[in-house]
DNA sequence: CTGAAAGCGCTTACAG
DNA sequence: CTGAAAGCGCTTACAG
C-alpha cells in the first residue's frame, strides 16, 4: 500500500505538504494540491485510518447501538435504519460499528470500549427509552449522540423521529375516508412509549373532529383472554389504528377468529411486514426507516451554529 | 486516559516491559506481570485500539457484509446473526463493522475500504451467493472470510450452515407423524439456492421412505395466479414444507383463501416470524441464527492445523 | 508557499 | 528478566 511518504518521495515534496494537499489545506497552492492528488490516484494511495485516528485522537466511526430487548419483527425496521445510516457514512468516509447484546451490562461495556479504546465520538441509538443507562452514560461523556425516537417528556437530546401526532390522525382519517370505517379503535402497547402517546393524540384529535367516540386498547403482549375481552366489549368496532403493524395484526387475527364473518380494516405503522403476510384489509403507514437513518447521520454531523436538535421524517400512508 | 507510559512511569519500569506484561509475554516474570496488571486496573488503563492497530498493521475488527437485495423478512434473521457474532467478538475485544448498501458496487467499495484503509482482515458474509463479486474480491485478497450458507457446488470456502438435508427430512416427518399429514408438498423459491436443494433432498428422502409421491412447488415471488394454479392442480395436498417461513405463509394464505374449509399444516424454516403472526397450523424449524453467528466467528478465528472448513449448527423442530 | 520535527500510543527486534 | 530504540502512517505547531 502506498503511503504519503511514497507520494512525497515520488514528487520531491515533503510529507507535510502532501498531507496538507490531500486534505485540501488552503496554504498549499491549488496547482500543487491538484498534482499531489493526481499522483495519489496514480499510486493507488489509500489513507490508513488507524494512523489518522491515532493522530486525531478520534475514530472515523459511528457507534450504532441496538436496544437490548426487542421484538423480532422490529429487526426489519433496524436493518432499514442501517441502510440509511451507512449510505450517509460511506459518503463521509466513516465506518459503521455496532453495539448489540442481550443485557444492558454487556452493551454498556461495549459502548464504553468504543469510547475509551476505539475513540469513537459519535453514536446513534436505534431506540429512545426512558431512564436508559446507555443514554445516561453518553450524556456524561464528551461524545455526540442522536436517538431514533424522541425522548420522553422532561428529557432533551437530539433525535430523529416522525410526526407521530400527524401520522395518528392521518391513519385514522384514512380508514374513515377510504374504507367507510365508522368506529375505529386505537391500539397501543401497555408500555406507553412516547411515540404511542403522540399517535394516540392524533387519533383522539381526528375522532373529536368527526364527532366519534374514541376507544383505547392497551394490548398485552401475551394475554390473549384480556384481548378477547377488549374486543367482545366493543362489538361496534370496524377499524383498528394500531401503533405498529405487529400489534395491529395481533388484534386483527384475534378479531377474525372471534368474528369470522365481520369485516374490519386495520392500519398500523412501520410498514414492517411484507404485503404478502397480510391482506387487503391490512394497511400501513410507511415511516421510511432508511430516510430516518440518513437524517440521523445528518443530524449527528450537523455543524450549524443553531445546531438543530431534531429531524422529522415525513411518513406516507 | 492512562497509557502504558503512565503505568511505566508509575512503576519505574520501561514501556516495553509494561507492554509485554499486559500481553502476557512469558519473558516477563509472573510477578511483574501481575503487578503491572494491577496497576493498569488501578489507573483505569484502556488500550488504544488505533495505536495498536497501526503497529500491528491489522484492525481488531470483523467486517460483516449484508447482501444487496434481500426480502425484508430476512432482516429478522440477520439481526439474530449479529447478536451471535457480537457476543463472540466482544469476548475477543474485537469490533463489529458493517458493510451494507443498495448496489453491489457500493458494497464492493465499502469492503475495499475496510481492507485497504481500515486494515480489516476478517469478514463474515451474511449470505452465500453464486458468482458474487464481493466473494471474488475477498478470495483474491489476503484476508479470511466465512459465509453464512454453504457455497454452491464446485465452489469451496469456509462456511457455517445447518444440516439442511436433515432439516428437510425432519420437517417432513414432523408433519406426517404429529399432524397426520398424508400429502405434504415441498415449496421452494425459483432461485434454487443451495440450501433449498438440500432441504428438498431431505424431503424427497423422507417421502420415498414412507412411499409417498413427492410434489415440488417453485413459488414465484409475485405471480399469484401461477401459485393458484399450483394449488388447485394438487387437490390432495394437506401439508406444506416450505424452504422458509415467508414462502410457507404465502402459500398458506393463498390456500386458505381458495379453500377456507380445508385444513392444512405448514412448516417453514428460520422461525423468523413471531408466533402471534401465525397460528396453530403454522410450524417452524428453528435454525438458531444466534448460534450460527457465534459459530461463524469461531470458524473465522480458528487456528487449528487442520483448520475446519465449516461449522454445522443443529436445528430444532 | 513549503519543510523539518515532534508526537499520537502502541509492539517488537535487538541488545544486554 | 528488563530496557532503549525504531517504527507503524498520519497531522500540525513552529519556523522560514
Amino acid at each position: 500500500m502506498a503511503t504519503i511518504r511514497d507520494i512525497a518521495k515520488q514528487m520531491g515534496l515533503s510529507v507535510s505538504t502532501v498531507s496538507r494537499a490531500l486534505n485540501d489545506n488552503q496554504r498549499i497552492s491549488a496547482r500543487t494540491r491538484k498534482k499531489v492528488k493526481q499522483m495519489a490516484a496514480q499510486l493507488g494511495y489509500q489513507p490508513n485510518y488507524n494512523a489518522r485516528n491515532l493522530t486525531n485522537q478520534e475514530a472515523n466511526a459511528v457507534g450504532v447501538i441496538f436496544p437490548v430487548n426487542n421484538r423480532v419483527v422490529d429487526n426489519i425496521f433496524y436493518v432499514g435504519l442501517l441502510r440509511g445510516i451507512n449510505e450517509r457514512l460511506t459518503a463521509k468516509n466513516f465506518v459503521l460499528s455496532v453495539a448489540i447484546g442481550n443485557a444492558t451490562e454487556q452493551v454498556l461495556e461495549n459502548v464504553k470500549s468504543m469510547i475509551n479504546r476505539a475513540q469513537i465520538k459519535r453514536f446513534i441509538l436505534l431506540y429512545s427509552h426512558i431512564n436508559d443507562p446507555i443514554i445516561e452514560l453518553l450524556r456524561k461523556q464528551d461524545v455526540e449522540f442522536v436517538t431514533v425516537g424522541k425522548p420522553a417528556a422532561g428529557q432533551n437530546w437530539p433525535y430523529v423521529d416522525n410526526n407521530n401526532v400527524k401520522a395518528g390522525a392521518d391513519a385514522t382519517r384514512f380508514l374513515i375516508n377510504h374504507y367507510q370505517v365508522s368506529h375505529p379503535v386505537f391500539a397501543e402497547s401497555p408500555n406507553g412509549w412516547p411515540y404511542e402517546l403522540d399517535c394516540r393524540e392524533g387519533y383522539l384529535k381526528e375522532m373529536a373532529q368527526t364527532n366519534r367516540k374514541p376507544v383505547i386498547f392497551a394490548v398485552p403482549d401475551d394475554n390473549d383472554s384480556q384481548l378477547t375481552q377488549l374486543i367482545t366489549a366493543n362489538p361496534q368496532m370496524d377499524g383498528i389504528v394500531a401503533t405498529d403493524d405487529y400489534t395491529g395484526l395481533l388484534i386483527y387475527h384475534r378479531f377474525k377468529a372471534l368474528f369470522p364473518d365481520k369485516s374490519i380494516e386495520v392500519i398500523g405503522f412501520n410498514n414492517s411486514l411484507p404485503n404478502e403476510l397480510t391482506d387487503q384489509h391490512f394497511h400501513s403507514v410507511d415511516l421510511h426507516p432508511k430516510e430516518m437513518g440518513k437524517a440521523a447521520v445528518d443530524l449527528l454531523f450537523s455543524e450549524e451554529a443553531g445546531k438543530p436538535q431534531r429531524a422529522i421524517v415525513t411518513h406516507t400512508v
